[in-house]
DNA sequence: GTTGAGCGTT
């Protein structure tokens, strides 16, 4: 029709962009969308009454207002819980700042000549970035290299870069990686896993999700049942975790408190997180299968609840495991 | 004096 596009922006007195319109005069709200992410309408400053008034919005079409839109700017409307939209982006770049903060860790070496020295790592790794330590594991008695060793790099970035890929060094292929002691198998998921303080009944496990999501990869959701005003959510870089610990977060208007999930001694829950299904998992185990009684009884320790589950007959370990990653699943969704 | 998947004497 008559404009080609109309005027679009985060706020009353902020500057305008020019969104296009459709050719019967209409505005995809995918296309406001597009430059205003999370925006579901808009809104504008009627000049008769001086009141905000909403814009017509048919399944994604934006309708103008009486026979065009005019030379009025619009206003973005975003879903209430995203109302605090600009603070969840602080919050979200202040992660990643954070992030690019976050202090390295020690790597292991691993398949280095017998000859390589300390000077030779640092000589090759230097060329990656600003190297701190290196170091090459002798035989206390000989002096001979143990073929591995560990550097540390002032940078997160470099670190990342040095682990993502293999080198070559002194005439051998060689591979960085973090080393096991930074995930013990006693406490795998402390790093990843945050605890969420002062969560009100009403948060479901899709809220949690959705609203962490923002800051990186969740893997897990749980919320004790019954009703225990706290959440667990795992993310699947701890770095992401790390960096909200001691946040005061608003989701759906309520402040929760970030901190760090305390890792528990070996209980099921946790087996299950590393994807280490087994017996151990099980605080307690009863069987029963005498006199033709072909059930399996389980008192299964799940976090901080019990479940006494009766099984059909378990006639493997493997058919077990299978039993309780059923088990597992059932409890997570 | 050897070796070739792994995991760090202080």
């Amino acid at each position: 029709m008559s404009e080609l596009y109309i005027r679009v922006a985060e706020d009353e007195n902020e500057e305008p962009m020019e969104i296009p319109s459709e050719d019967d005069g209409t505005v995809l709200l995918s296309s406001v969308s597009a430059q205003f992410p999370g925006a579901c309408g808009l809104r504008y400053r009627n000049p008769e009454s001086q009141c905000m008034r909403g814009v017509r919005l048919v399944e994604g079409v934006l309708h103008a207002p009486e026979s065009s839109w005019g030379n009025l700017v619009y206003v973005v409307n975003y879903p209430k819980d995203n109302k605090r939209k600009m603070e969840e982006i602080d919050a979200a770049s202040a992660v990643k700042i954070k992030r690019g903060f976050q202090k390295t860790s020690d790597l292991i070496v691993l398949g280095l000549p017998w000859k390589t020295t300390e000077q030779d790592l640092k000589d090759y790794f230097s060329t990656f970035g600003e190297v701190i330590m290196v170091q090459v594991k002798r035989d206390a008695k000989t002096g001979n290299s143990k073929g591995f060793g560990f550097v540390r790099f002032a940078d997160y970035e470099t670190q990342t870069k040095v682990i993502a890929q293999r080198h070559m060094i002194d005439g051998r292929w060689c591979d960085c990686k973090l080393p096991n002691s930074k995930a013990s198998p006693d406490e795998p998921m402390r790093s990843r896993k945050i605890f969420v303080g002062r969560c009100t009944e009403d948060m479901t496990t899709d809220d949690l999700r959705q609203y962490f999501m923002q800051y990186g990869e969740v893997t897990d959701v749980f919320i004790p049942k019954p009703f225990r005003a706290f959440a667990f959510v795992t993310f699947a870089d701890d770095q992401v975790a790390q960096a909200l610990c001691g946040e005061d977060l608003i989701i759906k208007g309520v402040s929760v408190h970030i901190s760090n999930a305390e890792p528990k001694h070996n209980n099921s829950r946790q087996m299950m997180d590393r994807g280490r299904f087994g017996a151990g998992g099980f605080s307690q185990g009863y069987g029963s299968n005498r006199g033709g009684l072909s059930r399996l009884f389980l008192l299964v320790h799940y976090d901080m609840d019990l479940f006494f589950l009766s099984l059909p007959l378990v006639k493997s370990a493997k058919l077990l495991l299978i039993y309780v990653k059923i088990i597992y699943t059932c409890h997570h969704k």
